[in-house]
DNA sequence: CCATATACCTGGCAGC
DNA sequence: TGCTGCCAGGTATATG
């Protein structure tokens, strides 16, 4: 469900909200991906500083030691007045004294991890191998291309691996992909200069408007204040197979590229 | 090291 | 209605 829109929205829905809160407790449902990484109770008494994103993560710095979160692909976090029940899928409650937080997550790919910093081996495991973030300026359009040249795979799935580049999940990868004109099965090897600079500014294009409008609300997606995004609506091939392209009415094509389904116009984006 | 497959888990939906 | 099979926004780990 959520890729680097989704997690940057969500952070942007509740992050000056917890900002400053003390930690009262902290309940666990059923286990997620990976364990917790601490006793649930050390962390009550600490303080929540800010909450920042690196990839698909969300790290919650602490007065001591840091939370990374990540959605999965099924997870939602909810921040609000505590009160309410845990439901089935409720697995992470952080009751503070600014509101509660919740991890709802029906498939439970998602996880809360303790690390005591980012420097960690905890912290490193998970995040030590990611790629540049493709909203700041450390993604620069030429090392970039050269990354690219440097990788046989199709270059879906070098958008997909996130060493390069993060951030970049199922759907904004096609919908990058279609931006910059490029086939999906293309080998990343064998993109050039230009075209990899088309494909750089489509990332940064797609992924940047995708926050602005709240991002994809596919299934159940939805914001720590329970909002909506309605990026899909713009969607050109994600999820589209056998609809027209918007740009030249060619039927979408949708083909599996390790295990994941990708959809593309093969009018409008080259081998 | 590289590219690809597997594993984790639940729910929604189409088709019979 | 109920069953079956397929599909779903991710990614560490195993395998060749």
């Amino acid at each position: 469900m959520p890729e680097l829109p989704e997690v940057e929205v969500t952070r942007l829905s509740f992050a000056s909200a917890i900002a400053g809160a003390n930690i009262i407790n902290l309940q666990l449902g059923k286990p997620l991906r990976w364990p917790l990484g601490c006793d649930p109770g050390s962390l009550s008494g600490r303080q929540v500083l800010q909450v920042r994103r690196r990839g698909k993560y969300l790290l919650m710095d602490l007065s001591q030691g840091m939370l990374m979160i990540h959605l999965g692909m099924s997870g939602s976090l909810s921040f609000g007045p505590a009160g309410s029940a845990a439901g089935t899928h409720d697995h992470f409650d952080l009751l503070t004294s600014q509101g509660l937080l919740r991890l709802h997550d029906p498939r439970r790919f998602g996880a809360v991890v303790y690390a005591d910093s980012e420097q960690d081996a905890v912290a490193q495991k998970l995040l030590g191998h990611l790629g540049v973030e493709p909203l700041s300026n450390s993604f620069d359009a030429g090392l970039f291309a050269a990354g690219l040249k440097k990788k046989n795979a199709p270059v879906k799935q070098v958008l997909l691996a996130g060493e390069l580049v993060v951030g970049v999940g199922n759907i904004y990868a096609s919908e990058a992909l279609f931006l910059a004109g490029i086939r999906p099965t293309t080998r990343a090897s064998r993109i050039s200069k230009p075209r990899a600079a088309r494909l750089h500014s489509a990332i940064r294009d797609v992924l940047s408007r995708a926050v602005a409008q709240g991002g994809s609300s596919l299934r159940d997606f939805s914001n720590a204040q329970g909002q909506n995004g309605y990026f899909q609506l713009q969607a050109h091939v994600y999820d589209r197979a056998g609809q027209p392209c918007r740009d030249c009415t060619a039927l979408i094509k949708r083909l599996v590229q390790g295990q994941r389904s990708t959809f593309f116009c093969p009018s409008c984006q080259k081998p």
